[in-house]
DNA sequence: CTCATTAGTAAGATAAGATTACTAACAATA
DNA sequence: TATTGTTAGTAATCTTATCTTACTAATGAG
C-alpha cells in the first residue's frame, strides 16, 4: 500500500501518514515492496510498503491426543517452519517436547520470540489457569499450563481450546473472500466439539465451556435408563462399534466388522447395506444436534472438520437429514484445512494479539 | 459525577474536563445536582454534575398479541408515562394506536422525540424490513414496519424481537449489581423464545433468528411420524392442552380439566396428581432443551420470565429435571419484571442508542 | 515537448489537550 | 481562632499531532 493509499483509506493527510511512515520505516517495521511499480499506469508511480513479516515470529502448537504440530508463525501468517511429533505419554512429557521444538526451531530465526498460542484438546480456563476435561491425555486434566509455559517461554501465552481455534482457522481461511463473521465448526473425529465465531471473534460462553456438544442428549434418558449423547453415535469410535455391531446382527457388508471409518464410509457409496445404516443414525443424531444449534445461535453457515466431520460422504448425509428437520437450515461445508485447521488456528489468533501490541508499541514509541 | 472525578475516570486532565463540561452545560445537556454536598467530607466540596434527563426522550413500546404497553422515556430511563392498550385486530390498528398514543403522550412533554424503540412478537429482518413468524398478529407477517413508522414518527427506529428486549430488560434489571454480561432470558408463555446477551449485547445470530427455541426437536421423529417440539409440551396452551388430556386418562384431580396454568401449578404443591405429571412433562422438556443451550452455549444465568416462565413451581421443577442432566447447571432464576420485561428492554436499547446519538452531537458540537 | 495526473515533501497554521501553578473551599487540629 | 492539610476548580502556557497550502517528483498521453 502507497503513503497516498493509506492516507485516502485512513482520512489522514499525506504529511501526517508520510511522518508515520518514515518512523515506521527507520524502526524497521515497514519496508518498500520489491513489487513497487516503476511505472504502467499515469502519474508518479506509487512506493507501496509492507509490513516486514520477520520482525516479530510467534511460535504457534496443537497439542493433540497422540500427534502435536509445532510451528512458527510470521507477521504474515506465514509458518516458517513446522513440524510433527509424537505428543508422549503424559503432558509433562508433551510440553517439554513443545519448548524443546519451539527453542530449537527460534534458532533458525532472529529475533525472539513474541507470543505462543497452544490449542490443547480440553477446556482451559484463564480464570483459574486449568485445563479441564482433556479426557485424552493424562495429566493434563487440571495442568496449570500458563504458569508453566510462562516460567519457559517469551512473550504472552495464549491457550485455548483446539476446536476453537479450528473455528477460527476455519475464519482465516475463508478469508476475504466471504465475510462470514458468524458461524460454527464442529469437529468430528475421536470427540465431538464445536467452536463459534460471533462477530468475528471467538465465542466462549459464560464459564468458557461453550460448545461441549459431544455431550449433547439425543432425547430425555427413561427413568434409570443411561442417557445417550451425541458422542455415543457419532464420533469415529461409536461409529466404528456401531458398524461391527450391524454386523454382529446379521446385516450384509462387504467389509470386516472392524473396518475404519474412512472405510465404512466409501461402503455407503457402494450400497453396503450396514455402513448405509450407521451412516444414517451418526448423521441423523449429528442433524438432531445441528438444529438445536441453529435454532439457539443460528449460525450462517457450518464447517465440519475433523477425521469424520471432514468427509462428504457424512457432510452430505447430514445434510439431508437436516433438511427435514429444519425449514431453512445452513449452508453445511466440509472443511478443507484437515487436520492444520487447529494450528492455522493458532497462527490467526497469535496474528490478532501480535498486531495489537504492535500497533500500542509504535504509538508508544511515537509519543515518547 | 464531579469534574475532578471525571478527570479521574477518563483520564483526561483537569482544565479539558472543565471546558467540555462547561460547554456541555451552556448547551443544556448537564446540570450542577441539587444533591451536591456543601460540606460532609475533607477538601473543598465537589459540585457534582448529572444528566439532564429531559433533554431527550424516546418512545418505547412492546406490542404483544393481545395487549400493548406504550410509554415514553427520558436520558435516565425513567419511564415519564406508560399506558397499556389493546392490540386492536391486526398490525395496521396496532401500529396506528401506538402512533396515536405516543404522540398524545408526548404532547405533555417539551422538545421531540428522538428515537422509537418497539418489541415486535417475530422475527424482524432489519435487512429487507419485514417482519416474520409474527403468527399471533394478523397482518403483521411480512409487514414492512420500520417504512411504515419511518414516515409516521420522529427519530432513528428501533424494531426488535420481544424476547430480546425482554433479555435486555433482565440486564438492566440486574444492573451493576451483578456484572452478568453473559446470560440468556427464556420467555414461556403462548409461545417459547430465547434471548440472548453475549458480553453485554444481544446475540442474534447469522441471520437475524436466533433464539427459536420453541420448535426444538425433543427427539428425532421416529420415520413419518410428526416431531414433538418443547412447544408442543411446554408452553402455556400445551400444558392446558396436557393437563385436559391427563384427566381424561384418568389421573386424579381436585381441578377442572378446564384449569389455567397458574391453578395447575398451585395444585401440584397440594399433591395433585394429573398436575404432577403435566409439570413434569413441561419441565423436563425444558431441562433437556436447557441442556442443549449449555452445552452449545454456556449461558452463565438463564431468567425465565414469561407467564409460565415466572411461575418459581416450574422454575424449580425445571432446575430439579436440569440436574439430572447436567454435572454444573447455571443458575436459574424467575424474573421479577412481569410483563414489562420487554418495555424495559426497549428503554434499555433506545438509551443505548440516544447516548450514542448525543456523545456524537457534542463532540460534532465543539469541533464546530 | 507540454500537459494532465498521481506521489510525495516542506513549512506554516490550528487546536485539542497536557502541564504547571495558582486560587477556592472545606475539615481537623492545636 | 488561626493554621494546616486536602480536595475542587481555574488561568496561562506549552506540546504535539494533525491539517492546509503550496510546492517538487515522476510518469503517460497527446
Amino acid at each position: 500500500m502507497s503513503r497516498a493509499g493509506i492516507a485516502r483509506a485512513t482520512g489522514l493527510s499525506k504529511p501526517t501518514v508520510s511522518a508515520l511512515v518514515a518512523d515506521m520505516e527507520s524502526a524497521g517495521l515497514v519496508r518498500v515492496a520489491n513489487d513497487s511499480p516503476k511505472s504502467g499506469s499515469i502519474g508518479r508511480p506509487a512506493a507501496l510498503y509492507e509490513l516486514v513479516p520477520t520482525v516479530r515470529h510467534s511460535v504457534v502448537a496443537d497439542i493433540g491426543a497422540t500427534k502435536m504440530l509445532v510451528g512458527i508463525s510470521d507477521l504474515f501468517g506465514n509458518l516458517v517452519t513446522e513440524r510433527e511429533t509424537a505428543t508422549g505419554r503424559d503432558a509433562r512429557e508433551a510440553l517439554e517436547g513443545l519448548i524443546g521444538a519451539s527453542a530449537e526451531m527460534l534458532r533458525s530465526i532472529d529475533g525472539p520470540c513474541s507470543g505462543v498460542c497452544i490449542g490443547v484438546p480440553g477446556i482451559y480456563r484463564r480464570d483459574r489457569d486449568r485445563v479441564e476435561q482433556a479426557l485424552n491425555l493424562p495429566g493434563f486434566d487440571g495442568f496449570a499450563l500458563h504458569a508453566f509455559l510462562a516460567e519457559r517461554m517469551a512473550g504472552p501465552i495464549q491457550i485455548e481450546n483446539d476446536v476453537n481455534l479450528a473455528a477460527l482457522g476455519e475464519l482465516a481461511q475463508m478469508g476475504a473472500e466471504q465475510p462470514d463473521r458468524d458461524f460454527a465448526a464442529i469437529s468430528v473425529g475421536t470427540g465431538i466439539g464445536l467452536g463459534m465465531v460471533v462477530g468475528g471473534d471467538l465465542y466462549r460462553g459464560g464459564t468458557g465451556s461453550a460448545g461441549e456438544v459431544g455431550s449433547l442428549l439425543l432425547s430425555l434418558p427413561a427413568r434409570g435408563a443411561a442417557p445417550v449423547t451425541l458422542e455415543d453415535v457419532a464420533s469415529a469410535p461409536s461409529i466404528r462399534k456401531l458398524f461391527g455391531r450391524a454386523i454382529e446382527d446379521g446385516r450384509h457388508s462387504r467389509l470386516d466388522s472392524s473396518a475404519d471409518v474412512p472405510e465404512i464410509f466409501e461402503a455407503v457409496g457402494a450400497g453396503d447395506d450396514a455402513a448405509r445404516t450407521v451412516l444414517d443414525e451418526a448423521a441423523g443424531a449429528m442433524a438432531l444436534a445441528l438444529s438445536h444449534l441453529c435454532l439457539i445461535a443460528d449460525p450462517g453457515r457450518v464447517v465440519f472438520g475433523g477425521g469424520v466431520g471432514s468427509n462428504p460422504v457424512f457432510v452430505d448425509a447430514v445434510r439431508l437429514h437436516l433438511s427435514k428437520l429444519l425449514d431453512s437450515p445452513p449452508e453445511l461445508v466440509a472443511s478443507t484445512l484437515g487436520r492444520r485447521a487447529a494450528l492455522v488456528g493458532a497462527v490467526s489468533m497469535s496474528l490478532r494479539s501480535v498486531h495489537g501490541s504492535l500497533v500500542s508499541e509504535i504509538l508508544g514509541g511515537s509519543r515518547r
